[in-house]
RNA sequence: GUCCCCAUCGUCUAGAGGCCUAGGACACCGCCCUUUCACGGCGGUAACACGGGUUCGAAUCCCGUUGGGGACGCCA
């Protein structure tokens, strides 16, 4: 049987970090198998539903790379075949009419609970027969659920899981208005989708029990499921916007690759052995259902920024420079030429693309550069004196390579009786307005033999020479 | 309250009864490389929640405790 698997987010809020990484196991599902991997939106909720979190999830799933199959189904515009579902079942007894109001089944659950007992509908309307509605009352529809016995679920990440069918409950399958609550809606929507497996968060495995009873009295076939761990913050509890539950744009404006996510997350709760670095081609060719965990897993932002770094090193320098000027502003063809040729040094001192712009910065300001604090003490008379000279014998290096220049400021160093650091750093200073930049050779490098004697010049008068 | 799930270094995890003196990665601490900071290399600290079983043998199986999480809506 073919693989068929859906994302099915709800357009409340942006694409979270959770939903991404469900939204990336079913993805790699699909693609392992050769299956189709769906997109649904459940937007039957009116009030909380907004076209601007539609559109931060669509182009949150883009931005990762996970393209789905098919045309997007809107959950809302299934609302008749909800209902008429619901109607099939009305006519054949698995469904029924309940008339209580809101404020006798609040009661109701507040005596459970004070009697500690399962907080569950009574079933007061299950067999009372239609002559007793009460005049004026729209009903909502329930479902005809099995009271006894027990329902079992077959997880593909936790296993076997079983309830007692008293625990649960006669479920409303369509309000009162006529809309279809959500149990109805993934099921018929599921079902009418060919949706062969449905892998989720863990927060559903509950659900799935009324979901299971649902596909029974319907007479359909019930899909597979895996109920994935759910991802926790930092300290252990639940991901609150302080943490991590931002929208996955949050991530990308905080300056993490695509691909660093893609690997983070899929480490986050599954695993092939050892392995740590996993190329999406990789990940597609291993992902299955055994490697998924059964336990929560915390985000970890050490190590999310650590495989930046690792992706951002292995990123192609141009796609680099493009992402760095989105930051730094529109740049003309000698900035980007800089920041293309000065690329090496510079990523490999970043972990965020947030870093590498501020630190590319140097590359892209004109002359007199401005220097931070600790550069401006550097500005001395004597460090003046030393770079004025060096820039005598920079003017006459040939060719102007990394290994030439080295020698000439090596060679400058020793003539002037200093250590090489000596030199160097009022150098860095000078060049880069800090005193931590990439290797100065290749600054100079790439700034070219003008720049670079322009700078130094420009250090020096700032010094008073 | 009722039900369900989970439990290996600080974190992510490997481990499917003997390969475990518990492995890897991040973080942390040293050392090396070095003009700074990174990168890289080498080394180190650090875990089977607890208590009972089962077994010749348990991180691995069973039960309980504790601790986390989730669900109990005319939200999704």
């Amino acid at each position: 049987m073919s693989v068929v698997v859906r994302f099915a987010p709800s357009p409340t809020g942006y694409l979270h970090i959770g939903g991404a990484r469900t939204a990336l196991f079913n993805w790699l599902y699909a693609r392992h198998h050769g299956g189709v991997f769906r997109l649904r939106i459940e937007d039957t909720d009116k009030a909380r539903s907004t076209q601007a979190a539609t559109d931060a999830i669509i182009e949150g799933l883009r931005w990762l790379g996970l393209d789905w199959d098919d045309e997007i189904v809107l959950q809302s515009e299934r609302m008749p075949r909800h209902a008429s579902v619901v109607g099939e079942m009305l006519a054949n007894g698995t469904a029924y009419r309940c008339y209580c109001s809101p404020e006798e089944l609040e009661a109701m659950r507040a005596k459970a609970r004070a009697e500690g007992r399962p907080i569950r509908y009574d079933g007061t309307w299950r067999d009372r027969p239609a002559s007793e509605a009460p005049a004026g009352v729209p009903p909502v529809i329930r479902l005809r659920a099995p009271q006894t016995g027990e329902t079992v679920i077959q997880d593909g990440v936790q296993g076997e899981v079983r309830v007692g069918n008293e625990q649960l409950d006669d479920l409303v399958l369509l309000r009162a208005d006529g809309s279809p609550t959500y149990m109805l809606s993934v099921v018929v929507d599921d079902h009418d989708m060919g949706i062969t497996h449905v892998m989720r968060g863990d927060d559903h495995l509950t659900n799935t029990f009324r979901q299971v009873q649902i596909y029974r009295a319907l007479g359909w076939d019930v899909p597979g499921f895996s109920h994935i761990p759910m991802i926790h913050g930092p300290d252990g509890a639940k991901l609150s916007k302080r943490h991590g539950a931002l929208g996955i744009e949050a991530y990308r404006d905080m300056g993490y690759l695509p691909e660093t996510l893609r690997n983070y997350l899929l480490r986050l709760g599954w695993g092939h052995g050892d392995e740590e670095i996993i190329s999406t081609e990789q990940a597609i060719a291993w992902f299955d259902l055994p490697g998924i965990g059964r336990s929560p897993a915390r985000l970890d932002f050490a190590k999310l920024e650590n495989l930046n770094g690792h992706y951002l090193r292995a990123a192609e320098d141009g796609r680099l420079v493009d992402l760095v000027a989105d930051r730094l502003g529109p740049l003309d063809a000698e900035q980007r030429r800089r920041l293309r040729d000065g690329m090496d040094g510079l990523k490999a001192r970043a972990k965020t693309l947030v870093e590498l712009a501020q630190n590319a910065g140097f590359y892209a300001v004109a002359r007199p550069i401005p220097l931070d604090d600790k550069a401006a003490a550097l500005a001395t008379s004597a460090t003046a004196v030393l770079l004025a000279g060096l820039a005598t014998a920079l003017a006459t290096t040939e060719p102007w390579t990394d290994e030439a220049i080295e020698a000439t400021v090596r060679g400058h160093a020793e003539t002037a009786g200093v250590k090489l650091g000596a030199i160097a750093q009022p150098l860095r200073a000078a060049l880069s307005g800090a005193t931590v930049s990439p290797g100065i050779f290749e600054i100079m490098r790439v700034l070219g033999r003008p720049e670079t004697l322009g700078r130094i010049a420009d250090f020096s008068s700032r010094a008073g020479i």
